[in-house]
Formats: C-alpha cells, sequence, structure tokens
DNA sequence: TTGTTTCCGGACAGTCTTTATCCGAGTTGA
DNA sequence: TCAACTCGGATAAAGACTGTCCGGAAACAA
C-alpha cells in the first residue's frame, strides 16, 4: 500500500509550470528540485502522454501546460502517474475451495469487494477536489512572496 | 499503489470466523479458501497481533474472533493487515535544490501533503462505516441461504 | 545543409517490498 | 507423563518499484 514515489515529483513540476511562460526542459526541472534526471523524465512522458503537458522539441523546447491550471485536478497527476486501476485487486477467491461459489453467483462484486471499491471512489473524489492552481497559490503563499518571482526567474535564465 | 492481496484473505476470514462457535485453525481456513496456509497464517498473526482475532493454541486450538462482529470494522482488518500510515510519503524534496525552503519553512506539511492526507483520511473514514457484521450478512445473502450452516458444519468437521 | 538542443521510447541493472515457506516454542488434552 | 497439535517469528524466493542508459526523431539556429 505505498504510492509511487514520482507523484510528488509530478505534482512539484506541474505546480512550477504554473509559473512559466516559456517551456521548461526536464532538465532544468530536475536541476530544481535536485533529483534524478532521468527517472523525473520518465514521469514526464507520463504526464505528457496523459495529455496535461504538452513537450515542445527543439532548441527552446521543454514542457508546458496543456490547459489552465485550474481545470487540471490533483487526481489527474495521479492517475497520470500511478495508474488508473484500483488499490484493491479481487482475486476471486470465493470461486476456490470446497465451497466455491459458482459463476453465476458472481456475477456482480461481493460486500468485500464493494467496500473497497467505494473507498475508493472517496480517496478519488478527494483527490479531484483540489486543482493545481490551488496548490500553487498554497505553496506561493507558504513559501513567500517574493521567492517565487526568483524563481521564475531562474528557470527562464540559462544556468542557475 | 497495490495494497497487499492478503487483505482481501483477512477479510474473508473474519467473515468466515463469524458464524463459528468454536475455534478454527488456520490449515482449514486455509483449506476453505484454498490458499497458501504459511501465507494465510502470517495475515491471521497479524490480526492477532492487532488484537482482533484471538489465538488458542494446544491440540483444539485455532482462531476466534474476539468481540462482536458488529464492532470490527473493515478499516481495522485493512490497518493490521496493510500498516497504519499513508500511502503517500512526502520526500521533502523541498529542502533540496537551489531553492530549498529552509527548515523552519517546513514545520507544517505543505498543500501537497495536505491534500494526499485528506484524500487517505476519506478512504480511511469510508472503510470504518462497514463492519464486518454487514460483510457476513451480505455475503450470506449474495450466497444463498443454505449454504452457510453448511459451511459452518464442515469448519466443525474434522476432514473435508 | 549541418549541427545543436531537446524530447521520446524501450531495454537494461539495482534495490526494496511483497509473497511464500520452513522449523522451533508453547499449549492443550488424554 | 506423554504425545500431538497449534501458533509464532525468523528465513528464502519472487515480483514491483526505482533508477540508468542509449539510439532515434523533431525543431530551431547558423
Ligand atoms: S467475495 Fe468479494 S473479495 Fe472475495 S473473491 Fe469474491 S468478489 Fe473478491
Ligand atoms: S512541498 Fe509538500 S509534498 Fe513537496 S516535499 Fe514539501 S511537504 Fe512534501
Amino acid at each position: 500500500m505505498k504510492m509511487s514515489g514520482g507523484v510528488e515529483w509530478a505534482l512539484h513540476c506541474c505546480v512550477v509550470l504554473t509559473g512559466a511562460t516559456e517551456p521548461v526542459p526536464a532538465a532544468r526541472l530536475a536541476a530544481f528540485h535536485d533529483v534524478s534526471p532521468t527517472y523525473l523524465a520518465k514521469q514526464l512522458q507520463a504526464l505528457s502522454r496523459a495529455g496535461l503537458v504538452r513537450s515542445v522539441q527543439g532548441q527552446a523546447g521543454g514542457y508546458q501546460l496543456t490547459r489552465d491550471p485550474q481545470a487540471i485536478t490533483v487526481l489527474d497527476v495521479v492517475e497520470a502517474v500511478d495508474g488508473r486501476q484500483s488499490a484493491f485487486v479481487c482475486t476471486e477467491i470465493r470461486q476456490r475451495g470446497p465451497f466455491a461459489a459458482t459463476p453465476e453467483q458472481c456475477r456482480v462484486p461481493c460486500g468485500i469487494a464493494s467496500v473497497m471499491y467505494d473507498a475508493d471512489r472517496a480517496w478519488r473524489d478527494s483527490l479531484r477536489a483540489t486543482t493545481i492552481a490551488d496548490l500553487a497559490g498554497r505553496v506561493g503563499r507558504d513559501v513567500g512572496p517574493e521567492t517565487l518571482p526568483r524563481a521564475r526567474e531562474w528557470m527562464a535564465g540559462r544556468s542557475g
């Protein structure tokens, strides 16, 4: 029951991209967070596949958000990186053993699976309620008002 | 983001133990579900450590619930087997890189972590809303009214 | 055109958690 | 007393996650 650590990286990258006006290279994002550049690239590719960020190739290329930060939820990022399926996977053990249920009795998910899926839905609903814009606003408030412009400037610059 | 498969086994065992009047050996429970006896034993040990079931040793030993099934929630079982900590673990990457936050700024969890913890709380609340008794009732309804007494009889018997 | 910068995708080790198994300690019942 | 049966924790095998690498393709500048 452990979520992929890359989710945290991806969320941080999305927040940082909120304040960027030009495409930001993956290497720059990795240097900003001091994490493995190659592994972060993998997470960014997942985001790109999900359509959350657009990848611009070429000399001034990099990544940028495809839509308004207000239209991207935390759930979108989590599902893009960590997968879309429920944490609970039913092994259908009720169809095994001496008192196995018949396949016709297993048309509908049993009570155990239902409870698990309901909980998973509640989890996802909670994540869907917050957008990247909300996160960016809160992070900006936490870190102080003068840091964000400096970070934005560092992103645009050549070396840091 | 995958939950331990043993959670499903443990929940099934708790439901089965609902209708047992004497201690049921782990081997019997394993045979009932046709799963690895030794590995199931490990899950039962976790349940025992959490105080959900009582282990009776000796010749007629086995496992039995410690309290009323109505007083055991699904969350209790999940936390006993799969652990009690949140799926999201913060790596504190905000303290790394050229724009690292100072430790005094990191007294409180940031917005990203807060959202994750809130979602985790919603998940746990949802699991806490259902008890083992509810599950047993629903499973009994799904599987038909005549199966449960037969299963109970099989549990008490010697071989089968 | 040519060269540089950048992303993309898959193939490849290292590391950690999950899965599965074994044998000894302890208890019950005869 | 004795024997049989049980749980319990320590011990290997398997798989998933983490991290790395390289060749290819696309865009831009000279
Ligand atoms: S009873 Fe529910 S949890 Fe168990 S195998 Fe069937 S669907 Fe899965
Ligand atoms: S900003 Fe939040 S998620 Fe990121 S390292 Fe800090 S506490 Fe963790």
